[in-house]
DNA sequence: GAAAAAGATTGAGTTTGTTCAGTTTTGAAG
DNA sequence: CTTCAAAACTGAACAAACTCAATCTTTTTC
């Protein structure tokens, strides 16, 4: 069964990780310090470094145990789209924006996609990037089974399709994440106004005047 | 006229942006300390502080620069755009990469972008988040301008649009700069796939089968 | 032209992420 | 139960970005 020693090391990891969560919220990434982190979930400042290889992998982690949650609950939304293009691509982006911040600051996502981009190599980097192929092909899968079901143009490639709607929905939330004073509100808007662009470019052509 | 003073920060600005330049294209922007860059220009690690607020502004002043070239290539191409819109688009995109390794390492592009995600508000970030919305802005006049001749559908709106475009490939660039091993060929071929997508689903109904 | 004010430069000092040699803890073997 | 090897923890030491009080240089004033 399991042995001590691996009770102890999951034990750790969970200290850390909620430790390093909580700070990061509270104080904000730069304030809080590894030995702060340390401090909390009661280990030595070197035995971070035995469970995550930077402090910006921490972080990585933990915004990456938030996007994991955020692919489970947009699979039900994929399996059953909405009939129309544009409620479809709405409901499954405002999905992905009002999850975002339910547990992570502004100031997290700015850290977490710097770091993804910065050092895409480390262990929760590359996690992290393969999450967000698992959101762009979500937006895949969506776009084909709504033309699976005849809403769109037959020739439009879904795969192709997919990506461009991702990469703007991902730009905008860029974006928003860059300016403090930017509302979700505002967020929402602009999306939506891309999505209605979009859905209305791929809309069979009779369904609209 | 201009005094002693001011002649003197000109130089010592010049001489810390170069000095940083070659550093950095050489030997790579984290191998390279601000004692080295202080050294080769002839000044003292303070003195650097009084012309960047961070090394990470630093480069952002030098990746700002290049960007500016790039702007100032594409406004030609807008002007006179070619009468398909692939082609258009495709120009464009092309002209921004090809200009974009240049001077420039991949480690750099991912360095200046996660700096800019990550210090949004820095002097330097500020300049090249405004070159980045002339990049956008200039995919938007140039499908403004296919759609003013006629070559795209008359209802679709070029501000939305040109921002879709523009996310897309700049998405696309981040993931190259994101890839060492990813070639030039690739970052071109998948685009130019985007690219078709797009520009098919703009096209004026009538001109395809 | 001398003196005072304003502006820049300097480099030693501080801070904090990260490393690593030494120590402790765990699990297996006799 | 004792012994041993492997794994994990520890915290003092290191490195490098950044700060700031003291110093020097340029400009202005009289």
């Amino acid at each position: 069964m399991t042995g001590l020693r691996e009770r102890q090391k999951a034990d750790r990891t969970g200290r850390i990780l909620n430790a390093a969560s909580r700070l990061f919220r509270d104080q904000g990434y730069d304030a809080v310090r590894i030995e702060d982190i340390a401090a909390v979930a009661e280990v030595s400042p070197g035995t971070c470094y035995n469970y995550f290889s930077t402090k910006g992998d921490l972080l990585l982690a933990i915004v990456s145990m938030e996007v994991e949650e955020v692919v489970t609950a947009g699979r039900a939304l994929v399996t059953a789209p909405p009939p129309d293009i544009a409620q479809a691509l709405g409901g499954l982006i405002t999905l992905y924006y009002d999850h975002s911040l339910h547990y992570l600051s502004k100031e997290m996502w700015r850290k977490a996609m710097a770091l993804s981009i910065e050092a895409p190599a480390s262990p929760f980097s590359q996690r992290y990037t393969e999450l967000d192929a698992l959101l762009s092909a979500q937006v895949c899968d969506l776009i084909g089974s709504l033309r699976a079901r005849g809403l769109t143009r037959p020739n439009l490639d879904p795969a192709t399709l997919g990506r461009i709607v991702f990469s703007a929905l991902n730009q905008m939330f860029i974006e928003f994440v860059k300016d403090d004073t930017m509302s979700f509100a505002t967020l929402h808007g602009q999306s939506a106004s891309q999505s209605a662009s979009l859905a209305d470019l791929m809309a069979k052509p009779g369904l609209r005047p």
